[in-house]
RNA sequence: GGGGCGGUAGCUCAGCCGGUUAGAGCAGAGGACUCAUAAUCCUUGGGUCGUGGGUUCGAGUCCCACCCGCCCUACCA
């Protein structure tokens, strides 16, 4: 079996991610690792908080703590989100850990003693009323082009030129407003990519299986020539860069970002006793297949900065095998929006509605080749129709008129004959399907075939019509549902990377009397059901005790949808 | 400005290397059934595949131009 190494783009510690986020990367990764894990694959599924950077310190500032407690605060919040959406995190880590500012000032040393680094000494901008460097999009003034008064340093948002502070016209911070500022020479490290260019061309080219969007987006960026970057900034919260003349200087937060992917496996070594095991995910090895999950935003970092980190270095780290990209899920008017409040939020979305409705939805609708909009009509209709009528309605149907007529145990009955045939039939082709979905990342799909997989039980249901059967011969009646009753354990079987506590209560229907309490996040999940076990359809035998569970997915109705576009601020039309 | 993605039935989307009458789900219409969360199953109507050219025996699928929508563009992450 093959070992996965699998990391989610890292949320930032800002705040409460939305269900964006969650779509963009996360929830993917986290189908995607469950699913390998019950094919008894070894995976390490990795992600953490991202913690440095400006938007850190300045929320602290706003909370009114200092940026390590409100850093270890937001932390806590965001692990207790994703642990309610059942992310299955080997690990979930913090870039502020030790063990990250300790690779991250080695890859510092190794990058320098390579001849990737180089001192330069740039102009940043000082606010003596902040009393702290401002990074160029707090810096706002008047733009030289087209006279925009509120023009960032970065990029004027009016005629969308792109910017140097030091163009502005009465410049001022975006902090307090403050015109008290000035712009100060201050020495930074700069990162030579231009040098790693050709080497980086060289691994995206021959990535040929890498979605468009992935292979795109690098190339354009190594088309247009890379330009060295600065990966050092004037100020307090980050990697301390441990070099002569830097002090009180950090590494950039998207320098030691992606660095935590390998912080936090060492975190997770770190925490278990497990010694120099972090190592054997990421160096030198070889025998490792790593999958990245992110939004195309990230996509730049993860294509070029982070590789040109790990080639530059001179050592065997390990560079992804597969980054899987993905487009945006859109609210009504608009991107989600973690500083706009503009959304559905993780935590809210839980306390509406527990974590399978969302995840299925948003498998179901993963933005692969497009932009997506999340509508409360689309999400409930959706929901009914597939979690609720065909497969909740599913198992009840089944479950409460086998009780009714035969007791609380599976039937026996008469032996399989072809219209059983027929089902399994059905059921490997589309169970080969579902794999190479999911083999192949391609989760829309992948839900589509799920739920095509339902619906062949209920038509092979009433084929069979047991309530009429049972009239004219029970046997042939307990036989259709001891059939149907297969066709539940094998939906807990394969439901699992999407919807798991769907998934664990369909297990729990089956007294199959092997002490089935396999946990939740990090567990190996069920075993993946084989070709051979889809034809017999004999997980479950004659005489199993069994329990109706209660309703697994409840009909959201117009008011459901109603009073949720009230809260959720879904007035504007799309 | 540059780049990317998309524009296919009312809606959300599949359509790989070009090849018989363009598919699915939902919604609509008709029917069946009554075990079930008024669920399910069967049948069915509906599309000049953004526009205009071109290549080809043949194009939704390749090439060119244009139009529309969204996104990215290196100091927000």
């Amino acid at each position: 079996m093959t070992k996965y190494l699998i990391t989610s783009a890292l949320p930032y510690i800002n705040g409460i991610k939305h269900l964006g986020n969650l779509v963009g990367s996360m929830l993917p990764a986290d189908v995607y690792a469950r699913y390998l894990r019950q094919q008894g694959h070894e995976v390490l599924f990795i992600c953490a908080t991202d913690e440095h950077g400006t938007p850190a310190e300045l929320a602290a500032l706003d909370a009114g703590l200092p940026v390590a407690e409100f850093c270890r605060q937001q932390h806590e919040a965001q692990a207790g989100t994703y642990a309610g959406f059942k992310l299955s995190f080997d690990h979930f880590g913090r870039s502020s850990s030790p063990q990250n500012r300790e690779l991250t000032q080695h890859f510092g040393h190794r990058l320098a003693d390579n001849g990737y680094i180089e001192e330069r000494v740039t102009k940043q901008v000082y606010s003596r009323a902040d009393e702290r460097f401002l990074p160029d999009r707090y810096v706002i003034g008047t733009c030289p082009h087209c006279g925009y008064a509120a023009a960032r340093g970065d990029q004027c948002e009016n005629c969308t030129r792109l910017l140097d502070p030091t163009q502005l016209i009465n410049p001022r911070s975006a902090l307090g407003g403050s015109e008290d500022i000035e712009f100060r020479d201050s020495r930074h490290l700069y990162l030579l990519q231009s040098r790693l260019a050709p080497r980086l061309r060289d691994w995206i080219t021959s990535r040929t299986d890498w979605p468009t969007l992935t292979t795109s987006i690098a190339l354009k960026w190594l088309n247009e020539g890379l330009e060295d970057r600065g990966i050092t900034r004037d100020l307090d919260w980050g990697v301390p860069v441990d070099r002569d003349g830097f002090e009180g200087k950090v590494y950039y937060v998207w320098f030691d970002a992606p660095i935590e992917y390998i912080g936090a496996t060492k975190e997770h070594s770190d925490a278990r006793g497990l010694g120099d095991d972090w190592r054997s995910w990421w160096y030198d090895a070889s025998d490792v297949r790593y999958v990245q999950f992110m939004a195309k935003d990230n996509v730049p970092f993860h294509t070029i900065t982070f590789p040109a980190t790990i080639m530059g270095s001179g050592e065997p780290w390990k560079v992804a095998d597969y980054i899987k990209g993905f487009n945006w899920l859109n609210y009504y008017g608009g991107k989600f929006s973690t500083s706009r409040r503009h959304g559905v939020f993780m935590d809210s979305a839980l306390e509406i509605l527990p974590a399978d409705y969302w995840r299925y939805f948003l498998i179901a609708n993963a933005p692969e080749s497009d932009d997506a909009t999340f509508t409360w009509e689309h999400f409930a209709a959706q929901v009914n129709k597939d979690l609720a009528d065909n497969l909740g309605n599913f198992v009840n149907r089944v479950l409460t008129f086998s009780r009714k007529r035969f007791g609380e145990q599976v039937p026996a009955g008469a032996e399989a004959g072809p219209p059983e045939q027929q089902l399994t039939d059905q059921l490997v082709t589309l169970l080969g399907e579902y794999q190479s979905c999911l083999d192949g990342l391609q989760f829309r799909k992948a839900a589509q075939t799920l739920r095509t997989i339902w619906s062949v039980a209920n038509s092979y249901l009433e084929l069979k019509s047991p309530w009429l059967e049972i009239r004219e011969d029970p046997a042939a009646a307990q036989l259709t549902l001891r059939t149907a009753m297969n066709l539940i354990q094998l939906f807990a079987l394969i439901s699992e990377p999407i919807i798991p506590d769907a998934a664990r209560t369909l297990r729990g229907i089956f007294d199959l009397g092997d002490a089935d309490d396999l946990g939740d996040a990090g567990a190996a999940g069920s075993p993946w059901p084989a070709l051979d076990d889809v034809r017999s359809l004999s997980w479950v035998a004659a005489g199993t005790p069994f329990t109706v569970p209660p309703v697994l997915f409840r009909k959201l109705t117009d008011e459901d949808i109603e009073a949720w576009r009230e809260r959720f601020g879904a007035e504007t039309a799309a």
